[in-house]
DNA sequence: CTGAATCCGCCGGGATACTG
DNA sequence: CAGTATCCCGGCGGATTCAG
C-alpha cells in the first residue's frame, strides 16, 4: 500500500520516532555494533521490542543487517547505512535543541548529550 | 513529576510528535491563525484533538494563545513563540529530508513542500 | 466561535516462553 | 547468540454531545 504524507517532517518522524529508535541510532553511530552489545547498552529493552525497533530501521534503509556464520551461535552486526549516516545534521540539531530547552526548564533532565550523535558525522 | 529523557532528540521529538504538530507549526509558521482558520486548513481534525494538541504545544512553550473578546463570541489567536520559531531550521531539514528520501521511493507521497516550512525563519 | 466531557478503538510497546 | 510467537496493557487520537 502507498504511504502517504502531508509534508516531509511527518515523514521523517515516521522514521525516528520510536521508544528505543533515537538510542540505537546514537549507538550505531559510534560504531557497527552486534546484537549483544545493543542489548548491554539499553538493559531495558525487550528482546522483541530491540529486534522490532532494528527491523523497521532496517526496513526503512537506515541501517544494514549482516550474519556471521554458518549455524548458531550467530553473529549479527547492525550499522549505518549512507542513508542512516545522513539523518547526522538533524539528529545533532535535534539533540542540541533538546538540550539548550531543557537548561530553562528545571524539572527537565537530558541524561547524554549530543556529543554522542556527533559521531555520525564523522563516518 | 521530573521528566527525564536519554538524550536531547527524545526531548525534541516529545515536542513535535502528534499526529497534527507538524501541519500546525507549519501553518503557524506562515501567520497567526485563529481557531477557525486552522479547523479550515485541517478539516479532518476532530475539536477535541485540535484543541489537545494546541494545548500541548502551547504547554511546551512552542505557541501562545490570546483570547479577544469579553464574551462569546471569542476571538482566539494562536501564534509561534520565539521558542517556537526557533524550531524552524529542524523543521525545514526534516522536511527536506523527508522529500529527499521519497524521491528515491515510488511509493511514498508527499503533498506539500518544504517551502511550507521555510516562511518560519523570516519571523 | 471555542472548548470541555465522555466513551471507545487501535496500535506501540512490554512480559514471557519457545526455536535453531 | 539471535529471533519468533502470544498475550496483554496503556495511552493517543477519533466521534459525539454538551456549554459559555
Amino acid at each position: 500500500m502507498k504511504q502517504s504524507y502531508n509534508n516531509g517532517v511527518e515523514a521523517t518522524l515516521g522514521v525516528i520516532s520510536g521508544k528505543w529508535k533515537p538510542q540505537l541510532l546514537c549507538y550505531l553511530g559510534n560504531r557497527p555494533q552486534r546484537t549483544c552489545d545493543l542489548r548491554q547498552e539499553l538493559p531495558a529493552i525487550s528482546q522483541k521490542v530491540l529486534t522490532q525497533q532494528l527491523r523497521e530501521l532496517e526496513r526503512d534503509g537506515i541501517i544494514m543487517r549482516r550474519v556471521y556464520g554458518e549455524r548458531a551461535p550467530f553473529k549479527v552486526i547492525y550499522e549505518l547505512t549512507a542513508l542512516g549516516k545522513s539523518l547526522g545534521q538533524i539528529l545533532v540539531q535535534m539533540s542540541e535543541w533538546g538540550e539548550q530547552r531543557a537548561t530553562q526548564l528545571p524539572d527537565m533532565e537530558i541524561r547524554n548529550d549530543h556529543a554522542g550523535f556527533t559521531h555520525i558525522l564523522e563516518g
